[in-house]
DNA sequence: CCCGATCCATGAGCCGTACTCATACCCCGA
DNA sequence: TCGGGGTATGAGTACGGCTCATGGATCGGG
């Protein structure tokens, strides 16, 4: 005898859970579906039905998971992408068992200087060793839950992540890649650049900055906030400010600025890598990985 | 537009793959799940076409899964546990945002000393703990992929193995308990027990004790193999022959038996944990392996 | 050698379900 | 009170998956 209710989600079930989440909202959600309304909110009610947990909050504008459906929303993701590498890896497999190359899409997020001045070596190794490998790179701002987040809540593959402890991605595999140093950048021959303004921008308010800033017997009179590590440069460069900036964001920093170190109790901040432990094992984040730490020890 | 072919597999395709795999043919896995060998082969056929792959070498008598199958197979035994865990942890936080409590089946594939003599602890302790999860453990020998194979194919979630080197589960989650000391067994008050014949049985013959024979300037005369260890104990009380065990093999042995230390250079083995990375996040895995872990650290 | 047994494949038809369209509802702000 | 965001729901349609029945291959035994 048959169950009498079917308790699975299909993989389209899931699709529709995931693009109301993301929407916030059953119409919105619907639209990137290229499904209608009527279809979402009755998809969504069957899944709520199996599972038997409101899965979302309706509201005026839009609807919001509840706390059942974060957990299914987290969980849908993870199931839709290994469905996706089960795919994959079967329809790899049929060319050779041992030695199958890895292909198919990667997704990083990256935050920008990473993005910048780490992953194009990495990306062209990669490149050049997988041809098959699709990687897609979005850039995200490490504020909130920063690029963590987005392999936390499945939006991406691997993360390129800052590690400081604060941000705590439980169930999510983490790896250092290297640690940097942060130093003092000022316009080019300036005399006094600590007399300077300081020059920051909103992701570089971490935690790593903060305990140097609390030992020094100076403080800056005047703080600039700018867009983004790219635009502080600018700014330094054309004498505007000075900046306490970490090395990736100084690769390639236009002659106009000057760098100088910050001796032996410089701020530093590690740089790593996140990923899902489900994917952790899957041949092309290994791939990505072995790029990452080779292009990072020779940093 | 939508694609034009929907190239994922269904929860119920996934089940009908995993039937017929286990049951070894299309009629075979129709009946075990109620269905009409007519629907299995069409379902075969469509997750064929959506994979690109053919999945099963379809023969005189039954169905064997092809390379790029036993992939797709163990992929659909992960996905299908995953979905559960989907369901069952949604549903259990809608009673309450933090606190919630794991619930559901656990799957537990343990060889025979460490079922015998370490998990009824563990899950007494588990049971106090977490009265909604349902144990089951499975008593698989530790030869050719042993219990971690279990893992790797999706038919448990956790396995309790021994960590040799030998056995690689590529893209599993491998974590040591604790190690664990050979001894010398023989019936007790024997004069000269290194005259016995030797009792082996067939999950013994790993790489741990190899070396130490290498090392020994005396070999046994003789051999007997046992069917397991409960057996070669039995034997060994019986004043049949002497023994080399680990030390969980050895817990609560008869007075019959005299066990003594084969000092410092005796034989070890590593005993961990295997699960899949998929569910080494979910709830009810991270509080068996809690328990695992502060019962093996007071051993 | 043919016969039956035992597999899988395939054609025809039924039925559930997942979609769309259209409409009803609900709540808020102007 | 009405309009404009949202979601829910009724009616009708299309497709996919199921069963039944049959066909085709392959093997072992009288």
């Amino acid at each position: 005898m048959a169950r009498t209710t079917d308790t699975d989600l299909a993989p389209h079930e899931l699709r529709i859970l995931v693009a109301v989440a993301d929407a916030g909202g059953f119409s919105a959600g619907a639209v990137t579906l290229g499904l209608t309304q009527s279809a979402v909110s009755r998809s969504v009610r069957g899944s709520e039905r199996k599972i038997g947990a409101v899965l979302f909050e309706r509201g005026r504008n839009g609807a919001r998971p509840t706390a059942a459906g974060e957990q299914a929303v987290a969980h849908a993701r993870r199931v839709l992408r290994l469905l996706d590498v089960l795919v994959a890896e079967a329809r790899g497999s049929v060319r050779s068992d041992a030695a199958r190359e890895p292909e198919g899409p990667l997704r990083i997020a990256a935050f920008r200087s990473s993005a910048l001045h780490l992953l194009p070596a990495v990306l062209q190794r990669l490149r050049e060793r997988h041809p098959g490998i699709e990687p897609q790179v979005r850039i995200v701002r490490e504020l909130g839950r920063g690029t963590a987040g987005e392999v936390a809540d499945g939006r991406a593959d691997l993360a390129i992540a800052t590690l400081d402890g604060a941000r705590l991605p439980a169930g999510l595999v983490v790896h250092g890649l290297f640690e940097e140093s942060y130093s003092l950048v000022y316009p080019a021959g300036h005399p006094a650049p600590r007399a300077l303004p300081l020059v920051d921008w909103a992701e570089n308010c971490g935690s790593y900055t903060r305990a140097w800033w609390g030992a020094q017997d100076w403080i800056p009179g005047a703080t600039i906030e700018a867009e983004d590590d790219g635009a502080v440069l600018t700014l330094v460069g054309g004498g505007h400010g000075m900046a306490i900036m970490p090395a990736l964001s100084l690769v390639g920093a236009p002659d106009s600025v000057e760098i100088t170190d910050l001796g032996p109790k410089r701020p530093t901040r590690r740089v790593g890598y996140v990923t899902t432990p489900e994917l952790a094992g899957s041949a092309v984040v290994r791939a990505l990985v072995r790029e990452l730490r080779a292009t990072s020890s020779a940093v």
